[in-house]
DNA sequence: TTGTAAGCGTTATCAA
DNA sequence: TTGATAACGCTTACAA
């Protein structure tokens, strides 16, 4: 016969509440109380028994019977967009921590960027009695979240907002951001400025970043007369040509002078970019200014180093988690936004140019 | 008053079998038979009656009920060493997928590289019933994946070993992914060539890759008498200067004629190695070549393009969770091994150089 | 084919 | 201070 691998016959049934009843020999009730209030309504002597008991039996209780009996399962729902994105990842360590320092364990659904099972996630994590949610998705389907809502869990949105969410809302200072970046190409000496995303669609935080570039355009432009922007949206990597194109007319406006810079808006973003000044033949940093949005740990060594602006990721999601944590312990407080401030890395790709 | 995000007073509670019973005018095991075995045992008037009401008051049945119920959860534990390695991920994905294509839920535990607590993962877990497990840690604690399997429930290691443990085992064929980048490097001219991997200590993975380069040295030098190989463990990004000397000595060994090789064993290596050649001053594929272990988005842009092995992740995760729930459906089967070939990308830091 | 009732492992309400 | 007992939402013998 086959070995097994793992034989039922062994498998010793985790010992419950009425093992431990009867091997102290004492009631259930008792072995409850003991476990929630510990020792304050015992007789030391009964507690100890139970204390032993419980120690023999290796017994710990069960959470699914305490979620079903109490409401309550010590379980947060985390829904990300995509896994894949190492800000989501970020967000998911950030997050992770500061919900076992309080006891709860963290429920993942990954999306895998199809935004339509983001109510088939919020059911499915509520079905899990799952006691509150940290988003970090599209939130197109504007019900799904008001589901949650509804169901009376709490709602915690990273990075991205949903439409007329009531929740609190954890994410960078886009606007400050994009100011930091700008300001750093003009002060490096570019002049003619493009902001390239992902379609804005409408993801929030797209928008935001864009429409901040814009505005800092327009404010900049009465100060610095040469100074131009324009924007781009980059489809998936299939539509190269698209962006080679918006590349090389963006030089030629620049014209012979002085080369131009782009303000990418996320790593993904940054990487199409890179791959783009590949095709072209353009060294970054001379043949073009480069700066990205999300600091990671190959930033520095592409190219002659990326300038990028990184994000607090970590803190993100441990705030997150940390609001939701609040709400759940009772809180009561009208919606917050707690936005965090980006930092400037400065690297070759963004190398000052002669005036 | 503050404005509540969230009225318990407007949480409409779920609504249970017993609603859904009253609602149709049946009992709840009728509903309940309903939802199992669907009309097979039900008149088909009733049948409806039954589905009109899950309908009308948007029921679907609680998991926590049914495991407590079934001692079966649908969940199935996944525990990984690190979140932040894109490794880790790939295979989060992949097992995700064929999880939810199964009605299983993924239950995350990320260790944060904290092998000390990888007992606590299991223990958490078991406690949420979940009914198997895929381990991508050390397995230092041998106790810990023992205890899973103590408990009868089946588990999968993905990349790493762990001792004396009868379970399904799925990873990159390590050995030949050796033999391809070696063979690669030699072929291109390399005849110096130097190991680099994180401290072997216990990882399994780590070990075969090291010794699968020493065989490959042994066995090739006969043919090429030129040919040699060292290894070197390099830790944490703290001791640079270690590294540093590993390299000047290894390029002085090779001599004026050829550059030397070097073969890293995973992403956040391959990222020291050329952390360290910027140090340097050194070239990629002139002064140097390498290829290393693991293909990632940004490889292509780093310096003259990353030579590197690429493992297929996704379907390391997919096959893993298949075995995991191949064994839930009760199939018994001896302890499988699973190797998946590795594939080359030669890029521009392992270009060949002439004799 | 359908209903009744017991029980999964807890906690909470009552008495004692 | 402790112990029965009911209930949480579900499944499953066993009866009808």
């Amino acid at each position: 016969m086959f070995a097994k691998i793992h034989s039922p016959s062994t498998s010793a049934k985790r010992a419950t509440i009425a093992d431990v009843a009867r091997e102290a020999g004492v009631s259930k009730a008792t072995v409850s109380r003991f476990l929630n209030h510990r020792d304050k309504l015992l007789t030391k002597e009964i507690a100890t028994r139970v204390d032993v008991a419980i120690a023999a039996l290796a017994y710990s209780p069960s959470p699914m019977a305490q979620a079903l009996k109490r409401g309550r399962s010590r379980l947060i729902g985390l829904v990300v967009a995509d896994v894949t994105n190492p800000f989501s990842v970020a967000v998911l360590r950030g997050a992770e921590k500061a919900c076992q320092e309080a006891g709860y364990l963290l429920m993942l659904f990954n999306l895998g960027n199809d935004s339509r099972r983001e109510s088939e996630a919020i059911k499915t994590l509520t079905a899990y009695q799952v006691e509150g949610f940290i988003l970090n998705t599209l939130g197109r389907d504007a019900g799904a979240a008001a589901d949650a809502a509804r169901h009376g869990k709490p709602v915690v949105l990273v990075d991205r907002r949903h439409q007329d969410m009531l929740a609190d809302f954890v994410s960078l200072d886009n606007a400050g951001a994009v100011r930091l970046g700008a300001q750093h190409l003009v002060e490096s000496g570019y002049r003619e400025l493009l902001f390239v995303s992902e379609p804005v669609k409408d993801v929030s935080s797209r928008e935001e970043r864009k429409a901040a570039f814009r505005g800092f355009i327009s404010e900049s432009a009465t100060g610095i007369s040469s100074l131009r922007g324009s924007t781009f949206e980059s489809t998936a990597e299939d539509a190269e040509a698209a962006l080679d194109n918006a590349l090389r007319s963006l030089r030629q406006r620049a014209g012979e002078q002085r080369p131009p810079g782009v303000l990418s808006s996320n790593a993904v973003v940054t990487l199409r970019v890179v791959a783009a000044m590949a095709r072209l033949g353009w060294r970054l940093g001379t043949d073009i200014g480069l700066v990205g949005f999300d600091d990671t740990e190959w930033s520095p060594y592409v190219g002659p180093g990326l300038s990028t602006i990184a994000q607090p990721t970590n803190e993100l999601g441990r705030i997150a988690a940390g609001c939701l944590i609040e709400r759940l312990k009772g809180l009561e407080l009208p919606p917050r936004q707690i936005l965090l401030s980006g930092r400037l890395m400065p690297r070759g790709s963004s190398v000052s140019t002669p005036t």
